[in-house]
DNA sequence: TCGGTTACCGAATCTTTTTTCGGTAATTGA
DNA sequence: TCAATTACCGAAAAAAGATTCGGTAACCGA
């Protein structure tokens, strides 16, 4: 069993906001989610730099942090969709801004360069 | 030699933001230098969380992407200084948004069901 | 019954990130 | 000379995160 050896500090808004949705595909979902792809299908077309898989299991923990909300019919073909909660679509200005100012940097180094930082 | 099989895209704000200061500690390394806390050995104090290696690194890297700048003097004892740069500011009303996002969540789940909360 | 669509999941593997540990260098004052 | 302070860095190990591959299941229509 691993006993972490610095402690989490959930007193800070960041780390809480880093743990809900800071992974490499929560936001892109949240975004095309709010977009109107609304169904895991949708979402494997719209967001290419990812794996359905990956996809899949980071909106599943979204739904477990109560950040979207899953409906599901029975009819066929299969349909699900989801949702952004109240809480999610609380979180959408966050992305929105986040957005921003990912383009605007891009718009200030230029891609070239933006691919030679390898963070 | 990795060749992805996922392209990156790097024509989504959200990705370009998240590759900058998407990582464990750089939201709260900016929000620390902006709180004044602008040498090392008092990050390393202020962010409990977090080993002094790990800051060292992501502040590097922060440096790397222009976001912040250090200013080193010679005298003793050492004193190293790291500043917010102009386009290290514009990130900070994103920061700022993720920090309140964060607390508000906090509120509405109680701290305990939040540690539950194992992403 | 078989192929096609949608929505998933498990497990192994690979990659990335973080941690741990143990260094170095500059400089001052005791 | 030696401890103490500050600011780092390298390398190995551990942990976390993402990818790949190959499934299952529900259901319809041909």
């Amino acid at each position: 069993m691993y006993q972490r050896k610095t402690p989490e500090d959930l007193e800070c808004g960041i780390t809480i906001a880093m743990k809900v949705f800071g992974a490499k595909w929560k936001p892109c979902l949240l975004d095309a989610i709010q977009r109107g792809f609304r169904r895991p299908s949708e979402m494997h077309r719209e967001i290419k730099g990812a794996t359905p898989r990956v996809l899949d299991m980071q909106l599943r923990e979204l739904e477990a942090s109560g950040i979207v909300e899953k409906c599901q019919s029975t009819g066929f073909p299969l349909y699900t969709e989801y949702t952004l909660t109240d809480v999610g679509r609380s979180i959408m200005p966050v992305i929105d801004r986040m957005n921003e100012w990912g383009l605007g940097y891009k718009e200030l180094l230029g891609e070239q360069s933006l691919q030679s930082i390898s963070l």
